[in-house]
DNA sequence: GCTTATTTTGAACAATGGTTCAATGTAATG
DNA sequence: CATTACATTGAACCATTGTTCAAAATAAGC
């Protein structure tokens, strides 16, 4: 269901230098909106730094609009797959607790971003950015929503007084942090007059684990 | 310091249709500017919605950057003097904890945002908007890091072990928290599958407050 | 009340930026 | 190898949008 298959279907298998193109196109995009947003990002710079001429960009990711959506749906089933398999693993190894929920759902995000492919760095900023702005609503409610709503059952179920709003609103609190540990070095940085921020993710976890317990303590009267 | 001061100094008083011109521009500029962000505002838009013609807003606010920094700029003063107050003010009434530290600085962005002047809920937007862009990071340089600064200091004597970085971090994660107190309502309500979403200041500061103590005590070692 | 700085207005300007297109190059298919 | 669908190119198009301007209206200062 990609795309309407009524009428328009391929006849030919793309050539070996088309996914090549196609591909650069979508990094240089997920690295230029990350960096920009949306409205910031110009379609000129994505084909600048993919080193493209400007026509190919649209004819491979159509509109600005729909070139936007597919860099976030290209990374999100493996993000979700990574995140579920995390929280399965770590249930086989015994009971759950909140810090490990969350940890499930943060590390694989944050492994894949400090990891060997910086493509990733930009993706988790962009799906920040998505799950921040109501114009995207339609994409995080198909994309991440079923995955966020497994991590909140799984909550759910440690915490069965809390009501599920306030198990939302501490996750959605997690994810502001999460957003604030990708792109805010600089600030704390300046903040702290120093030279070296440098936030873990157990830092970032530990904050978040404590935050939602008590946040979570707090409605359950 | 607001302007050049050499040349082009005013020779008359400003009309009262003017001052309430200007007025206008701004607070529609505010509004426009919280909604959209600052590349997806649009001078025109701005315009509209102050009910004026398209030139008088460059006529009185500059360039779109300059009326941006003006709008910030507005309040930014008011904001830090509510901020220290409620920090002397709590001070005065016993010995800190982090609780209510972190209550001094929510709690008077929050309750005039809830209250009578719906402008500051655009307002408190935009100041999180600009806390999380490297692009002003001058803004928050000049106008809000030092009202900061003195904040981290308090939790510093509270905390004497642990660095400033961490503190900064705190912090920051705290007003990425907020952000999102302010703005994802509706993903909150998206995600509980429920109308009724209301996060609360007490929840926000149990939050961050414990989130905080939680980052300090793993950054003692 | 007269003078003139300031404000207001609407239009035009110029730059930006998303999109389209026809011509050309390339390679998959038979 | 011939065919032809697809990819590539660069130029042009055109809507959007920030900015400027000259003329008209307004009101502050004397």
């Amino acid at each position: 269901m990609r795309k309407k298959s009524t009428c328009k279907q391929r006849l030919r298998a793309p050539s070996k230098r088309s996914i090549a193109s196609r591909s650069r196109i979508l990094d240089a995009a997920e690295t230029v909106f990350a960096r920009e947003g949306f409205d910031g990002a110009k379609v000129r710079d994505i084909a600048a730094l993919a080193e493209v001429p400007l026509g190919l960009v649209n004819h491979h990711g159509g509109s600005k609009e729909a070139l936007f959506r597919e860099v976030i749906e290209r990374r999100a089933e493996e993000l979700s797959r990574l995140r579920l398999d995390a929280l399965t693993q770590a249930k086989s190894r015994g009971a759950l607790d909140l810090n490990t929920i969350l940890d499930c759902f943060f590390r694989p995000y944050l492994e894949k971003a400090a990891g060997n492919d910086p493509q990733w760095l930009a993706y988790a900023r962009l799906v920040a950015i998505v799950s921040a702005d109501p114009v995207w609503a339609d994409i995080s409610a198909d994309l991440f929503d079923p995955t966020v709503q497994r991590f909140i059952h799984e909550i759910s179920e440690l915490y069965p007084k809390v009501s599920r709003v306030i198990v939302a609103e501490g996750i959605v609190y997690s994810v502001a942090a999460l957003l604030a540990f990708l792109t805010s070095e600089w600030r704390i940085a300046a903040l702290a007059k120093s030279l070296e921020a440098q936030a873990s993710v157990e830092g970032l976890v530990a904050f978040c684990s404590a935050g939602c317990a008590a946040r979570f303590a707090l409605g359950e009267a």
